[in-house]
DNA sequence: AGAAAATGTCATAGC
DNA sequence: AAGCTATGACATTTT
């Protein structure tokens, strides 16, 4: 089994880039546990922690083909894009697909039982064929209903394969050909057809008739071709990697046009597992399926077709199962539903998080009760905050990356631009006209994670003691506790700001054009102080920008260096290997020689007829390869004699 | 409470 | 000249 997981892992990693290049993501990065890291360099991309990286302006950005000059690693976000752009160009013919992706652990007696009988692809009954996939999906053994799959299994079958990357998958194909011939109505491709058509109905409102039958055959067929290639014995994987390429050969000439998908395979495992166990009732499983519909869609928000669906954030990692059957879905209206995902928007959705919040389906909403969907998207719920960056904390240096990124962009640009009016969130009183020039950026739009600048409350709270600011409506704290938990976010400057009526955030005075900046400082009849300390707020925030960076730097380079050293101890360890094992091969060829020569002298004779002793004569190899005997010197004796005349010699001279 | 790590701030040099 | 960045040194905060 070995052999096989070795194999499935190659042939997984073969068939990610293939659907990364048409737009499908397929995080395999945490199955693989990091075996392949060029896929984790992908996912985390290169280590700029504090540059600062306008991503979340991305978000409302369709066509940024324009790379911030700050941000080099996002020329990978948008070659990304022009690539997937131009793939989808090439044509407007859409394919049947399916994609199923299932990781299967283990494969259970079961599973070869019923590997045995691939060829019921008619069957109606999807409970048997399905459990399989379910059964490896959920270790527990839990029976799984039909719902989830129902789901899944209305998938187009991407070149007939979903997690088919191995033999069986061959087998299918030939079983999907056959279909085709007898005119089967279950074959897999009119099915997947099929299912286009009735998930274009269902997308527009008209909902076609369900008919089972025409959805579940064909996975079962997968399934249980893929069941029958776990059951496979190792000694016929030999020739998988010939039929892989075969597959993958086969679905590179079958797409002709682009797929935009967020597939986590990790997710799909879950999720089918827990929908499964959320909606044990198939009759419940339908609703849920079509309110997945609009979630996807959410996915796809920065998609030409960006509906105003809610959920979008929620994603494949809280909604996994969602994205997993968005294969299903998506697939077959991606002509309608145009540019959809693409690699890097995910990315971007990733990096924003919980921000679409406020487009999450107002069932979901239902339970937070009278919270406008404004407060939600407070992030000084600190929700934003956490959620922004799905691992390490707010102080770690990638988070401080995606802040800083976040903020700077913001100021650059949204501040150059004007920001969008958050009236209500800014302090007004006495200086009532500061908004209409530069208002605070809402943290919706850009998420400070900084210590220091990443007080939400400075944002939409102006001071508690000075400055106006709208009742706080999601959490009931005391004044006190408020007061308290504001001064802990807020910075020291920010507290200085506050004090001296300064209406803006020091994210905005630290990254506004020095152009913005001056024309603030003479435009708004500011005093010395409040000059003083504005300008003392953009040094102290920028060197600490730049302070943050130099450690990075510097971190950077002791990694670096440690690298060095270990590649060095490495290295000479395998020289002084090298030299001991040189030094005894020499000893033992010398020895060799010392024989070899003792034997040709014992065979020579000299003039009286005498064995030539291998003391007074030694053999030499000339450069002609001729071998001489020559009488052996007595370096000894000349040594001696000439450390004797040196001695005169240096005597006489003294 | 104290140590260590992380972070902020200042001064300065260089661009 | 002004602004910005980088960085060492020190201070402060957090863990």
């Amino acid at each position: 089994m070995q052999i096989a997981k070795k194999y499935f892992t190659e042939g997984l990693i073969q068939f990610t880039i293939l659907l990364s290049l048409i737009g499908v993501r397929v995080d395999v990065d945490s199955y693989l546990n990091g075996y392949f890291t060029p896929l984790l360099e992908i996912n985390l991309g290169p280590s700029s922690a504090y540059i600062q990286t306008p991503f979340h302006s991305l978000r409302d950005t369709l066509d940024g083909y324009s790379v911030h000059p700050k941000c080099p690693e996002l020329d990978y976000f948008f070659a990304s894009r022009r690539l997937l752009d131009e793939v989808r160009t090439l044509g407007s013919p859409r394919f049947p697909t399916q994609l199923n992706a299932w990781l299967v652990h283990q494969v259970s007696a079961t599973d070869k039982t019923d590997s045995g009988q691939p060829s019921n692809s008619n069957s109606i009954d999807t409970s048997s064929g399905l459990e399989s996939p379910g059964d490896d999906a959920s270790d527990d053994g839990e029976h799984l209903p039909d719902s989830g799959q129902e789901e899944c299994q209305t998938a187009q079958h991407l070149g007939g394969q979903g997690p088919c990357s191995s033999g069986a998958c061959g087998v299918l194909k030939e079983e999907d050909d056959a279909h085709v011939k007898e005119e089967e109505p279950a074959s897999l491709s009119q099915l997947a057809h099929s299912s286009t058509l009735e998930q274009e109905g269902l997308l527009n409102g008209n909902a076609a008739p369900s008919d089972p039958a025409r959805h579940h055959p064909p996975t079962i067929d997968i399934d249980q071709h893929w069941s029958h290639f776990l059951s496979l014995p190792v000694t016929d994987l030999d020739d998988l990697d010939t039929l892989v390429t075969e597959r993958l050969l086969d679905i590179d000439s079958d797409i002709t046009s682009a797929i935009s998908q967020d597939v986590s395979l990790r997710d799909a495992m879950v999720t089918r597992a827990g929908a499964y166990g959320v909606t044990p009732e198939r009759a419940e499983a339908r609703p849920v399926v079509q309110q997945q519909a609009p979630l996807f869609r959410l996915e796809s928000i920065n998609s030409s077709h960006s509906d105003s669906s809610p959920g979008m954030t929620l994603g494949s990692a809280a909604l996994p199962f969602a994205s997993v059957c968005n294969v299903t879905r998506n697939v077959s209206s991606h002509g309608t539903l145009g540019g959809c995902l693409d690699e890097a928007v995910f990315d971007q959705i990733n990096l924003l998080g919980l921000e679409g919040l406020d487009t999450i389906d107002t069932q979901l909403l239902g339970g937070l009760g009278s919270i406008e969907p404004r407060v939600l998207e407070d992030p000084d719920s600190d929700s934003g905050l956490s959620l922004e960056s799905s691992s390490g904390g707010p102080a770690s240096p990638g988070t401080s990356e995606v802040s800083s990124s976040s903020s700077s962009y913001c100021e650059d640009e949204c501040g150059a631009t004007g920001y969008s009016s958050e009236v209500d969130s800014i302090p007004s009183k006495g200086i009532p006209d500061y908004t209409t020039t530069w208002s605070p950026v809402d943290l919706s739009e850009s998420v400070w994670h900084d210590h220091s600048y990443s007080s939400p409350a400075f944002f939409h709270q102006p001071s508690v003691a000075t400055l106006p600011h709208k009742g706080i409506k999601e959490e009931p704290l005391s004044d006190e506790e408020e007061e308290r938990a504001e001064d802990r976010e807020l910075s020291r400057d920010e507290m200085r700001a506050r004090a001296m009526y300064i209406p803006f955030s020091a994210l905005q005075i630290v990254n506004m054009p020095v152009e913005e900046f001056l024309e603030v400082l003479e435009g708004h009849g500011f005093s010395p102080e409040q000059v003083t300390l504005l300008r003392d707020i953009r040094r102290r925030g920028k060197n600490k920008l730049a302070a943050q960076n130099c450690r990075k730097r510097k971190l950077d380079a002791i990694t670096g260096l440690q690298e060095e050293v270990a590649r060095l101890h490495a290295q000479r360890d395998r020289l002084l290997r090298e030299k001991q094992l040189t030094a005894k091969t020499m000893g033992a060829v010398g020895q060799q020689i010392e024989q070899l020569t003792r034997d040709v002298l014992a065979r020579l004779r000299d003039d009286s007829g005498q064995p030539l002793s291998p003391e007074r004569f030694t053999l030499q190899c000339g450069a002609n390869g001729r071998v001489a005997v020559q009488p052996v010197r007595r370096p000894a004796v000349s040594t001696t004699a000439g450390s004797k005349t040196d001695k005169r010699k240096k005597d006489k001279k003294q």
